[in-house]
DNA sequence: CTCTGAAGTTAGGCAAGCCTAATTTCGAGA
DNA sequence: TCTCGAAATTAGGCTTGCCTAACTTCAGAG
């Protein structure tokens, strides 16, 4: 397979986050997920679907939609980005908050030898420090049944998943309260009008009381009633 | 200090190193390591030398030189490749003869902060796995006395200093030798017009007979008769 | 069904870096 | 000192990817 330029990869990889969220990838979202202008990502789309590598499926005004092709070297970067946090916070010491910076530059550079040697390193491991699975090397990334934390009525326990990771500051926040993934927790009230949502954290006494910008950067699997 | 392309840094890493080997560094010279054409180095370093950051002093016809700042530019990116190599083989399980191309595009990529944290890891070691010294956080590169075993007559004894890391092939065949950093050796024979000469390694029985294109690769420190 | 504002596109431009082909300069030897 | 081949440069062109400014299209509200 041939070997694609930083910001082709940055492209696939994007477009693949926003239909892993269920959309359709539209030129203002990229463009600002990219920090780039929408100018700019017309452009790259139209290049992009004209190419022969078939990478992707572009239909003006209407977004862009990632083809097999696309898919599988997206979920290739993916894969590198997530090792390479998992490998920094497990082998050097680094914090949940510190890696997602340092993996945006270092996922492009990853030779197929080094993902593989990472990879055994860390024993394959199936989620990165934020709870994001891992692609497997030529699989597909499995589709969590989880929701965000702003969506679970009160009473309900819950499991967190996985957090956002694009954030340091509230990285550093959630750690400070112990949300981090397979911590359990239940909701204890929410306030209406996006007022803010408590949780009591793992059998602990406090309740924290939590904004809905927080909560809705947190996924949690909701304890089944059976 | 701001950052710089990869080509840049390529660019000043390049003629870093053959200044470093006691010669001006001219366009053919250049294009051939660099492996781009003599036309694109010419524009490239008249660039660079009409640049305001002042990283290079270029006179036409006759060849580049490092100022102050691109020395220093070079010297952090030399330290970042030497660092990586060192790292990929204490920590990954790499051979030497396989991190050579892995570390040449992670070079670019390393913050400063994962710098600090492989040199901290490594306990700041002073030469990379083929024995080429790695220069300090903000210091200049030692200036080794070794010469060339090409160089040394026959009878004297000395010790392996460093030696190449271009080429994986020759690194593996050194390796299956016995000849690596710090080990000693005693030359037996030269034979004449660039006719193989023959060490004898580390007080073992075998004696091996070394073409000039790997005599030139390898560098020792000739023991002084006093 | 029309209007309008948001979303999207086109046009034109620029910097980085590379290329080939043509030309100039250098410097060593006759 | 002249010549000639090697070394270097210039001229012109291309791709990638970004930009701003001007425009078009879409889709929802009335």
């Amino acid at each position: 397979m041939p070997r694609h330029t930083p910001a082709v990869e940055d492209y696939l990889k994007t477009v693949f986050e926003i239909e892993h969220e269920g959309r359709v990838a539209g030129t203002a979202e990229l463009a600002e997920r990219l920090r780039i202008t929408r100018a700019s990502v017309s452009g790259m789309l139209k290049k992009l679907a004209a190419s022969p590598d078939g990478l992707v499926r572009y239909t003006r005004y209407h977004g862009v939609r990632l083809t097999a092709a696309g898919r599988k070297v997206a979920l290739e970067v993916i894969r590198h980005h997530r090792l390479v946090e998992s490998y920094l916070v497990a082998a050097l010491g680094y914090g949940w908050d510190e890696v997602h910076g340092e993996a945006d530059h270092l996922e492009h550079v990853i030779s197929e030898g080094l993902e593989d040697r990472i990879a055994a390193y860390l024993g394959n491991p199936q989620a990165d420090p934020h709870g994001a699975p891992i692609p497997p090397r030529d699989g597909n990334l499995p589709r969590l049944q989880d929701r965000r934390l702003s969506e679970v009525g009160v009473g309900q326990r819950a499991r967190i998943t996985r957090v956002a990771d694009r954030d340091p500051e509230l990285l550093r926040y959630l750690d400070r309260l112990g949300l981090r993934p397979q911590r359990r927790l239940r909701v204890t009230e929410r306030s209406p009008f996006d007022g803010p949502l408590c949780v009591q954290v793992d059998g602990a006494e406090e309740i924290y009381p939590l904004s809905r910008r927080v909560t809705d950067e947190i996924y949690v699997l909701v304890d089944v009633a059976d």
